[in-house]
DNA sequence: CATGAATGAGCATTCATTCAT
DNA sequence: TATGAATGAATGCTCATTCAT
């Protein structure tokens, strides 16, 4: 496979050039939604944007540049989502309350775009421009990691690298195929709950042990 | 994008044509193998076989199918894999005995081709074929929600059919990550381990909280 | 510049693909004549043989590849002119009656098809498809060659094939140069006598030297 | 193929617009021998000269006005170079003296720019802008038959431009020739020997039969 | 005059698909 | 049934040229 360029080739300067580009990635975007990855092409963007092809080719090298634009524009939403509502929430919380808003966060930067969220990681394949997005999945991670560690006299693992890679990644596939097969989960706010008791369950069983007996996190209320 | 079909044309009978048949799929098989899906085609595949294109049309309405018949034969063959696993597991069993074989037989049956796995699931997920997976992964579902009911005066959770979801939901995620991203948590067995663990708390989280305190699944050993 | 490939992709078996070939190479050499290297495109060549772009590149990789094509039939008749003449020439002939009959060669097998001759001269870049060219060039070289060498006693240089070059390199030049900018000396015959005092004075100087005495080959008579 | 213009929109009156001009001009010769004719574009060329596209729309219509201008003054430096060695040359000298002074005039003309040279011949001829070189050797043939004229009573030939013609289309081929596929002789000076040889012998073969005869211009000595 | 963003016709090339043999 | 020659729509991409700023 050929070595693919996915940076743009040159950076808008004059202010007509910025709303081309523009034009060309939110294009790309819908042509992604309505039409998916495969079906993609630059002259159908071109068309879509309203825009000549040789323009397009003035800014991005190919289909994987736009992509990536496209991924970019998105990762760069969602931290960003996410960054705001760390940001609001709580400066002393319990461990639950966190986690609470990781979730939340966590599924409401999917939600700001779904369609367009669910395109990108369905159909877009393993090239460059999912790294952009394994990048917030690094962040979350590191997130979660030192979440982990700032806790860690009340927390019963032992590796906190590897325990929030197991947590990032089963909550991302958890969130993707809920919002892909059980929307009703995730509008009904049980999805949030069982996400919340799966953690919780999983960095401090005690916790949730004692939690579940009492009927919270879906758990069975103990018949004593 | 226009309706396709993935439905194989004819059933082929005799068995010359069952071999030509057959030809074509593993032909498919090691060319998305080798060269990935973006660079399959039917006439490549046909040269693959040893077949004209003419005769692979006879069988085969076109690339989708040949994705589908080959994402068909690994189903098949994962799910012939756990099956097998699961008849040869000792009947009364622990609830730990029961979750260790399933997640072995997950990690085993994607382990048998793993390269064709990991096209299957990186690049193929754009057009329809995946579906077939999804039914594997619903079989897996009706499977851990028999075993949650089977256990139910031990298992402290209230909906089967959700707990059952979610754990495969975010088993599946986690399993595909780490084949991607994390061979190495893999190949060591610490996936197992932790992946047993993310189910065991969620399910007994009791269970785990004392299990845990042993420094088993990864806890951190009590101090006393 | 990238490697060009000349090659015939495969070779046409069947009746029907020989005829396509062949429309195919006859429209290439019917749009060069008409207009010229430059606006040359395989799909003009495709419409101009009534066949299909794909058809075309069934066969040839590329532009390139048809000019060489053209070259190649087009050298082989030359070719075939020149062996013919040379067959049918008087067996013991003195070297001027051989200079002779070889200038007329190349004159004739020029004149064959002499605004396809020119345009594959004048305006195909220095690529592969020139080797055919020059091949035949330096069959000339060698033919003349053979010929100083088996007149070696009445011949007046020293290195017979730094003189066949020259003598080949300066009849090329003056062929093509007449052709374009002096036709009425090759009808009139008068180039012909040009060429034979030229390559007869390089080759016996005082041979001609008594010759152009006499007045012949375009000399002065002599006063006396 | 459409009319093409080769002439500069306006002649450039200003200081500045001259300054703009030589930039396009000299960028223009050196894209031709660092990447050649095919891959000469009026936008590289305007890059590779510091000037906007736009300004060089201004000067030149087209890429064919472009290489007409690079061959407009490779053709009057040749020119200047040969009338330069003309007019240093001693007045009165021999027929092979002012022989000999032409032909390396005719080779240092090419030796100056050799590359640039070589591109324009090779590649340039497809487009009409090779008229100008045409014309300088137009020139040539003058020039020769001055000087063939002026040597009447000791030259051998009859029409002295019909001569003269021969004479610098056989030399201008043969020198093009040998810079292509014979640098060896042009650069050991055998080429000038030969070339010399090849004139003289035509123009005045009695005298190149004594010569020769005493093993000069590459004749073979007599045995006596 | 200079700029460079924008244009879009046109080119090379591929590939799913058909159908005469 | 099998073959493979033929098709042509569609794609990625370039570049000469224009024109608003």
């Amino acid at each position: 496979m050929a070595r693919i360029r996915t940076v743009p080739r040159k950076a808008p300067t004059q202010q007509r050039s910025r709303a081309t580009v523009d034009a060309i990635v939110d294009a790309t975007a819908r042509v992604l939604v309505r039409d998916g990855y495969d079906a993609l092409s630059t002259n159908r963007v071109a068309r879509e944007a309203g825009v000549s092809v040789g323009s397009l080719y003035q800014y991005f090298p190919g289909k994987e540049a736009l992509v990536a634009a496209v991924m970019e524009m998105h990762a760069s939403r969602m931290q960003e989502s996410i960054a705001e509502r760390m940001r609001n929430s709580a400066p002393a919380a319990t461990p639950e309350e966190v986690a609470t808003e990781m979730i939340r966060a966590m599924l409401a930067a999917q939600a700001a775009e779904p369609r367009l969220h669910r395109v990108l990681v369905e159909q877009v394949p393993r090239i460059g421009a999912l790294r952009r997005l394994h990048e917030l999945f690094g962040n979350y991670e590191r997130l979660v990691e030192a979440w982990l560690e700032s806790n860690s006299e009340r927390i019963e693992v032992q590796d906190a690298r590897m325990a929030s890679f197991v947590l990032v990644a089963a909550v991302e596939g958890l969130v993707n195929r809920a919002a892909l097969d059980r929307p009703d989960l995730v509008a009904s706010g049980k999805l949030e709950e069982q996400i919340l008791r799966l953690i919780l369950a999983y960095v401090v069983p005690s916790y949730v042990a004692s939690a579940s007996a009492e009927g919270r996190y879906g758990g069975r209320p103990s018949k004593a």
